[in-house]
DNA sequence: CGCCGCTATGCAAGCGTGTGCAAATGCTGC
DNA sequence: GCAGCATTTGCACACGCTTGCATAGCGGCG
């Protein structure tokens, strides 16, 4: 029944009685035709149910408007809400989003990508953690655009979003300090990100420069139960920190929980904690989290004004772009 | 420099000295090649970088390999998960998933589906908790098969999957029976989603079915602040609920803090509690929520497997899905 | 009136593939 | 050696669209 397949522009050029060009320009901004047979075309097109082929036109323009989001951990609360905003914002910029999921290691990314590939997508925007360095590859190779999300590749064409992480870290250790806290700890995973690494490293530097050491620990993937997992071991150990950064909301999550239900100590009494990313779950009542959070939004919205900045000639472009994470004050911390 | 553009079957042809339909047909499963010729092909496309464009295979074959999944409210964790699961399954199928967020009220969305009509995408898959009828009607319209998950539209062509929802409120109330419970009330979202409202009605019939009334309350979006605002309703009422059924992980999550932060009460002694969804957060420490799992894997499974089936020629094929909600013993429902 | 320049339109050549059809090739059995 | 058949290959057209080029129309100006 609705098996009557397409409408091709053909049959809207007969119904218009006019040219399959008029058609084409119609539906072509900035093109050459008069008003009045842009209406023609217009309603003729509307009435048959027609809509450009986009397989087609991304064949001769050779641009198909096909953004590529490769990301992994899709389900997880930070990843999830920039897929949301970068969605939205493609959209809005008349691009559409096809999301490749790289949670599985066998070939199936790689399958994946050159599926992507084979749609001629324009750019490809790389949230996931730690991209095999063939992934970036191949998709330079084949003419991508390449955005990189908390990355650490220094490449031609390709533009990178990082977080000022030390900057972070270091505010972190200052409100520690204001707390009264001198015995001070990182959580961490042991994935091993980039961005992970920088606040780790920020973390101890910043606590060098007033004279405390860090215990630091890094175990399982970045998650709620390596949170668990690292309050375990560090509330059993010799010297309990009265303050830890976690390097993540879920770590920070995790490591609560554990202190609380595991060893019974209170949050920010016993122990001071500051996460980062502010996903929702961290304003929630049973966290009330003071963390840094991820400017979603100006990610999302730098990434698409880069892509619509055509101009890939200079190879001087504005490559490498440092955002600010804002320190979320809630109840983690005790007040200075 | 990588400017070069991409390489096309005619270039594979000539480096491998064959036609470019031994190329094309190379590429082509099921298609007649010399197990010689196939090699050279093969060789020469390696060493040229050689993809096939899907735009124009698209055109040829009038199928994309494009699937298109629209969804609202993405960072919500029940949504996120099924849609990493879903992509996940859809690469493995040699698909590729276009996502469509929805969440802006404005004409975007339509301009978005529009969009995955003009890319031809071969079916979509409705995540969206309320799709404007004229969305179901446009994809049908365009030769789209249809799935929607926890929706009630009843046409030809399309795949419901839907849970057992009134078996699970039946499950509910007979746990709360268990307990002790006889003041039992459903704490419901203000969204009219189908899903929700089938919850909500089962675990009122269930109810009554042995004597006891529900106190019902509706209110805001679903959510974590939706739970937390019927915590103060219900709890400043005049008779306390002692058991309450969220519609949903979420508002069970903002139910729980509210009761316990704003009111003191302790869970399971003073109000028994049961979600829906089996989100992550559900097994989190500080929720350790009695609740009912998505059958997520199965859903997706079921998707992607009659996606697979292209008969779709009688219209008596099952089209419609119902799938068991497992109920997860936690710790929010005291024993029987 | 003739010419210029501008806009609107149609023609036709692509874009990179798939595939029906016919020709070519190779093999078998007589 | 030849008919008969199966397999492989190439040709050429189709898919639906964009776009350069040429042409037609038209108003203005000298």
């Amino acid at each position: 029944m609705s098996r009557k397949v397409f409408v091709s522009a053909q049959e809207v050029a007969a119904k218009a009685g006019v040219s399959r060009s008029a058609v084409s320009r119609t539906f072509t901004p900035g093109a050459s035709v008069s008003k009045e047979t842009r209406l023609r075309v217009l309603q003729a097109a509307e009435e048959l149910g027609y809509h450009v082929n986009h397989l087609a036109r991304g064949l001769t323009r050779r641009e198909s408007g096909i953004v590529c989001l490769i990301v992994s951990d899709l389900a997880t609360p930070y990843r999830s809400s920039l897929l949301r905003t970068l969605t939205d914002r493609l959209q809005n910029s008349r691009r559409v989003a096809m999301v490749i999921n790289t949670d599985r290691s066998d070939g199936s990314v790689d399958r994946a990508l050159q599926q992507a590939i084979r749609y001629r997508a324009e750019a490809s925007i790389i949230l996931s953690g730690m991209p095999d360095r063939s992934i970036i590859d191949l998709c330079l190779r084949n003419g991508q655009r390449l955005v990189l999300i908390n990355r650490d590749e220094e490449q031609e064409g390709i533009l990178r979003i990082n977080l000022d992480d030390a900057v972070a870290a270091q505010t972190a250790v200052q409100a520690f300090w204001r707390a009264g806290c001198r015995h001070l700890a990182f959580a961490n995973s042991a994935a091993g990100t980039p961005s992970l690494l920088a606040r780790e490293a920020g973390f101890v530097a910043a606590a060098a420069a007033r004279g405390l050491p860090v215990l630091v620990e890094r175990q399982g993937a970045t998650g709620y139960e390596c949170g668990r997992a690292i309050a375990r071991r560090m509330m059993t150990g010799r010297q309990r920190p009265d303050a830890v950064f976690c390097a993540t909301d879920l770590i920070a999550c995790g490591f609560m929980d554990g202190v609380r239900h595991e060893f019974g100590l209170s949050i920010p009494a016993d122990v001071c904690i500051v996460g980062f990313d502010d996903i929702e779950q961290a304003s929630w009542g049973s966290y009330d989290l003071t963390t840094f959070a991820q400017p979603v939004d100006e990610i999302a919205l730098e990434t698409v004004s880069w892509l619509g900045a055509h101009d890939n000639l200079a190879s001087g472009e504005r490559s490498l772009l440092t955002l600010h994470a804002e320190m979320i004050w809630r109840k983690t911390v005790r007040a200075g």
